[in-house]
DNA sequence: TAATTTTAGTCAATCGGTTGACTAACCTAG
DNA sequence: CTAGGTTAGTCAACCGATTGACTAAAATTA
């Protein structure tokens, strides 16, 4: 019979290597091995001692087996993440800021995307399975009272992100009010007299602020200004807004779409009704996204801070776990104007 | 001193049931309490007792510890999915379909996100922690050689999707050149001459099904037709092509873009170069979004299965960690195509 | 009725790390 | 030279669920 040559690169799935496995070849006990990986300061060994162990870890690639670690620690080292939808730009830079500061800190993330209706099935799953130490909400669709009586239920570790719910303790958001009026105070530049602000839905407390920035710099632009609000954010309620405003005799002669979904929406309503923008009629949206480049026109955003928005979420978080103090946080990167297309040149 | 209520709905954070509590309250051995809630078939019990045992459970709002249970089965009822880009649609859409499934099946998704450039670092960390039992796959980005040196190293269960790679046995992926020629066929209908296609790097075998389809489609067509490959399939890749042939002295009768962001940074260069879409110039691309009827003119797309694909990847790769043949699979749903106006009515 | 099978359930080892308590050897200071 | 303190490391009890092996009683069969 041939020898098998070694055991490198066999066919056969490789069997993980164990504590114990490496506390043999470095001769030592487990608990020693355990607690030079971990750093942990009550590990004393001697230098030789601990490259040892180094040595058998690389040699034998061993990495702890996460389950055992949670089930001794209770900690799963893992974050839930429940989002409406993933396809909304918005969302997405939320996801980057998460996942980059997770990588960072060695968390995973369990993603639960909830589309429209299932949310709650979704949400208390991620919840009662009990592999996240924390939850993260980015959620505008759950309503406050679900997410109330949920969330207390379980008594977990929870952060809101961009939206604050009154009954949970923690939330991070963005300088909205402040976006919306940069937005506000560039579209004022151009002699206007009359603008309008397309909204969600202003139970969200997220679209309050984002009208109230409207309303007080229109005011203070002295702007003619009225609101429509729409029961979504999307960019079918901005085309719907945007037919309604456009095909009246006396147009606005400045709008903000306090999403840059109802942004879309909004141009491609004008398309229809043959509204020229930025000529008869000038635009702009709140959150800064790359779309919004490839526009015709392309749209004037306001970048909002919502890469930072995700990943200070998650320090919150971890910090809530870790038995800190929650708190509301607002993001302090200050939100930007990105002039584009849309608002054309400024007259002056 | 006051006697404590109870313990209800304290403002201590609970303590989860364990599985010996839930024996204890219904008189049981622990081991019994597990077969019953597993549906163990070697659990016998008498009608009376698992209905004593279900009570307990119920009572206490026991539910396993995941820790626990991966410890012990070496499973942990999670899979990766690795995404370059959450932002792009097709890949949100592909989210949409694991996720439905892996609720359906009691799942978790762990995600892996990764922009450009830290891709590696993201894959191995979630190979390594070993956090799941299997991994999606669904990145144009990552190199072929890469994929198959790690995945190999770390013989996991893996399916790819929507792309495949020599070297891993399972994919799933959709009937891409179906997709791309039933484009074309619509796009011949307007007594088209001339068409032009425009594709993403042709080393991945998804750009160059694509391609086949487009140049099969034109031939039978007997369309003069023009290739045009960029180095990546975002939107400023299609504005970049867009500007090329659209520059030119004579531009083709219709586009296809191989996919819907390149369709959108099309349409932009059209818009750029004032030339009229659909009078001028017809575009159709692959892949159905929402955003295709927002644009304008709005986007005649093909609708391909990528919910679907998303599911059936779910099946695939669970099946070959249930220790199943792995195998390369193309979802039968066939693509659909979405008329819209970007190519306008059809002539004839 | 005695032998055998089935039913109903228990026992105990195990998965792999972690961590408080403990010990033996060595070092330092009085 | 020895008491007291470090240093280097070991021991063993968990964490909570699962599962093969086992037993006692009840039901069936011969």
């Amino acid at each position: 019979m041939a020898t098998p040559k070694s055991e490198k690169a066999s066919d056969v799935k490789q069997v993980r290597a164990t504590i114990r496995d490496v506390a043999r070849i470095a001769k030592v006990d487990p608990s020693l091995v355990s607690r030079i990986v971990n750093n942990d300061p009550k590990a004393s060994a001697s230098p030789a001692t601990r490259q040892r162990v180094l040595d058998a870890v690389q040699e034998l690639g061993y990495r702890a087996n996460s389950a055992a670690r949670m089930l001794k620690t209770a900690r799963t080292q893992m974050i839930g993440l429940l989002l409406p939808d993933m396809a909304n730009p918005m969302y997405s830079a939320i996801i980057t800021g998460v996942e980059q500061r997770c990588k960072d800190l060695g968390y995973g993330i369990l993603i639960g995307d909830h589309a429209e209706g299932d949310s709650e099935k979704t949400f208390t799953d991620l919840l009662e399975r009990g592999q996240v130490d924390g939850l993260l909400i980015a959620s505008g669709t759950l309503s406050d009272t679900f997410l109330k009586k949920e969330i207390l239920d379980h008594y977990k570790s929870v952060v809101m992100v961009n939206r604050r719910v009154k009954g949970v303790s923690a939330s991070v958001t963005v300088n909205d009010e402040l976006g919306a009026s940069l937005a506000v105070d560039h579209l004022a530049q151009f002699g206007t007299k009359s603008i309008a602000g397309i909204f969600g839905p202003q139970i969200i407390d997220t679209a309050q602020r984002r009208r109230k920035g409207f309303e007080s710099a229109a005011a203070r632009n002295k702007l003619k200004h009225t609101v429509i609000e729409k029961n979504s954010w999307g960019m079918e309620a901005g085309r719907e807004a945007g037919l309604e405003l456009l095909s009246k005799k006396v147009k606005p002669d400045a709008v903000f779409a306090s999403t840059i979904m109802m942004g879309i929406g909004f141009i491609r309503a004008a398309h229809e009704l043959g509204v020229d923008i930025p000529n008869n009629v000038r635009v702009a949206a709140l959150h800064d996204s790359d779309i919004a480049n490839y526009l015709s026109p392309s749209l004037t955003t306001v970048h909002l801070p919502t890469v930072e928005m995700g990943s200070q979420s998650v320090d919150l978080l971890l910090r809530i776990i870790g038995g800190g103090s929650p708190g509301h946080l607002i993001v302090d990167t200050p939100p930007v104007l990105v002039a584009r297309d849309s608002t054309g040149k400024p007259k002056r």
